[in-house]
DNA sequence: TGATTCGTAACATCAATAGTTACATGAAAC
DNA sequence: GTTTCATGTAACTATTGATGTTACGAATCA
């Protein structure tokens, strides 16, 4: 499979939206991620389901951010896109039989619990505010540079 | 992609040349796997590159563990495999110019990297002989709960 | 009514593991 | 040395799920 990359593609468009006022379309957010607007409106639709950005239809429609971006961690958009499989990695039977296999399957997913369960904490811990803040931070560093 | 399990598969497979003397073959280790013996020579031939086994050809060839089961840990075994990707999940573009990009693949970077650190520490922790010992208490359990 | 934009179906593309077939190479036994 | 068994490996197909693309219906606004 290809990597998934609709966390990183819909933290992307949240950010590029909440640098503007107005509604951003699908068309203008898959010029700023270099996809088609179908890809986006496909993934933007998961955060239209929980609720996070709205749609509108017609002229001067287009997405928009529907939740205050301190309360929207990055572990709330996991969430809102399915959870999808964090690991690439797995086991080759997930209820086998034989006893050998079950030692080696529990082995591999007591590590890869513990995992998830870090990545998870960070995410949570990660807000689009924060994202937004540190994105600032850029700008005006390289600004400064500039000047 | 399918999901990968070829570590899964390799301590599979180890652990039951671990229960023998003589040298397993390809055909016989994927009977246990159920799976195809080419697939075996492939990945257990990574192992072979490692120095972890050994494989014979001809009459009464087969492969065989070549290193103390105590000192084989998991992440030794993801090392030999080529340490194929963890994640399913990533960033659209590595080496973006976009600022907003950046912040965004920083901050997946940095809770990635710790998931990774934490789910390899732990791969470090685990040996094929504590796999071994594992089987070992499953296998008396089993057969207690028979008598 | 016409232009704009989302919603969605249908299909093609891509990437990596897994599976399969075929055959060359090497080792042991007779 | 011929036969048999087993690995080594190339070449190809199957599988799986995200991603990309085309097409068109539905809703909204001027």
């Amino acid at each position: 499979m290809k990597r998934d990359s609709r966390l990183s593609s819909t933290l992307h468009a949240l950010l590029h939206m909440a640098e503007r006022d107005s509604p951003m379309t699908s068309e203008a957010l898959g010029q700023c991620l270099g996809t088609n607007p179908v890809v986006v409106r496909r993934t933007m639709g998961h955060l239209r389901e929980a609720g996070l950005v709205t749609a509108d239809r017609g002229p001067a429609g287009g997405w928009r951010i529907a939740a205050d971006l301190e309360t929207v961690s990055l572990r709330r958009l996991h969430e809102a896109l399915g959870e999808p499989a964090i690991f690439a990695i797995g086991n080759r039977n997930e209820t086998p039989e034989c006893l050998v296999e079950q030692s080696v399957n529990a082995a591999l997913e007591d590590a890869f619990a513990a995992a998830e369960a870090l990545l998870l904490d960070r995410f949570a811990d990660v807000t689009l505010a924060d994202l937004a803040r540190d994105f600032a931070r850029r700008h005006a560093q390289r600004r400064a540079r500039q000047e």
